[in-house]
DNA sequence: GTTTTCAAGATTGTGTACAATTTTGCGCAC
DNA sequence: GTGCGCAAAATTGTACACAATCTTGAAAAC
């Protein structure tokens, strides 16, 4: 997108490529990634494709069939409910961990991160939107100065990523931003046990728009239905 | 160690190799891991090598300095501390759910984990003790029959692993399984309460045998001290 | 007409070679 | 004698080439 210069790419480069684009729905679960598709698309060797491949492949986001090769992950119902399970055990205190310790510094940037997320979904760019509303809760992490935590968490919004590409359920308007303004202004008090329930709630919301029922199957690509 | 076969390891065998190398302490931290040094103890390419090594280092079991190699990781007190809070912050929740769904057939094999415990104990492994102990742990996740939040896990342990070659007080005897003896009755006994509690006390118990006071600096390894 | 088999094509997994960067050792100046 | 600088050696990062495996298509047998 913004790459204008001709300088060959580095692997965390294309990681974070590739990331992004799956980040907003560019890239949608199910899609193949070839390996020689991406190197010529990007200018880059196989190796460097690969190796970007294996780092996505272990934070989850792409799923390695042997010699069959890699595909945006598709996560299941049942890792859906495990990761916003695991959210839901992690973000609250951490939200909690983060409003004891939030400086001015933080609030302003929050409150540009939320104008940005307006912006974009007036602009009705939802991929952008997305993007930005779990990088919201990944800055939340960043506050509570908990790097290993915050490492968890970012895993589970690129994985929340997928599953709302997925699962989704249209009717109901997904990226109210509502509860980040709150979650913004409980933090701004520095009120931890309302920036950890505020965060409980938004993730049972969350949870709530999307469709985690059980259906008998949900074969959502047609060239997975047919491969098996 | 029980590799007798010529065939060349796959990269996941080599991973597995390592992983369990630091497991074990037999590779401590600060360690250079050379990628030809390597290759040619293990017969690989260093193609096989540098996949290996990056996985573990998405693990943050090794830390990678650019265009200076890959080092066994060095955890700083920090970062200690933060495993250990992430620890206290999944596996009690995570010893709870699992006593809830606990079946017969894994009290027999959390028993045969003990005992093997026990066993490396008393032989004097020290390291096999040590990633059996951590193995109890990840067992109790996998019965919790969550899959992401025991590949969490599975990452603390190895991270606390590090953590307790750097900072492991060696007056108190660390691996004393009698906290797994208790934490196996309470699942035997599908009491969720009582597990979350004894994982808790469990981990509190770790910690405090741990020696993560604030130091001026604790430079372990001679060669980073100079570095610097 | 349907099923099975086999070969050709394509794609991934691994090994090797080259380029770039860093480290290191010696020499020279001060 | 100490400090700086440059060149040689070593090590990592990337590109390329080959081997192994899987998919695909058609042809032949039933």
């Amino acid at each position: 997108m913004t790459k204008l210069t001709t300088a060959p790419l580095t692997t965390e480069q294309l990681f974070a490529q590739l990331e992004l684009a799956i980040h907003e729905h560019r890239l949608t679960p199910g899609t193949k990634l070839g390996e020689d598709e991406i190197a010529s698309i990007y200018s880059v060797s196989r190796t460097t494709v690969r190796s970007a491949l294996q780092a996505l492949s272990l934070q989850r986001l792409v799923e390695h069939k042997r010699n069959r090769g890699a595909y945006v992950a598709q996560p299941t119902l049942r890792e859906a409910r495990e990761v916003f399970e695991a959210r839901a055990l992690l973000e609250p205190r951490t939200a909690h961990s983060a409003a004891e310790r939030t400086t001015a510094e933080d609030i302003a940037k929050l409150q540009v991160h939320i104008d940005a997320e307006h912006e974009a979904m007036a602009a009705g760019n939802h991929g952008r939107a997305l993007y930005l509303s779990g990088q919201f809760h990944i800055e939340i992490a960043r506050i509570a100065d908990q790097s290993t935590i915050e490492a968890f968490i970012t895993q589970l919004i690129s994985r929340s990523s997928l599953i709302v590409a997925l699962y989704w359920q249209r009717r109901t308007a997904m990226c109210e931003s509502h509860a980040h303004d709150a979650l913004v202004s409980a933090l701004a008090d520095q009120d931890g046990p309302r920036a950890d329930e505020l965060m409980r709630n938004h993730l049972l919301d969350l949870v709530t728009s999307l469709d985690l029922r059980n259906k008998t199957s949900a074969p959502l690509s047609l060239k997975d239905a047919l491969a098996q």
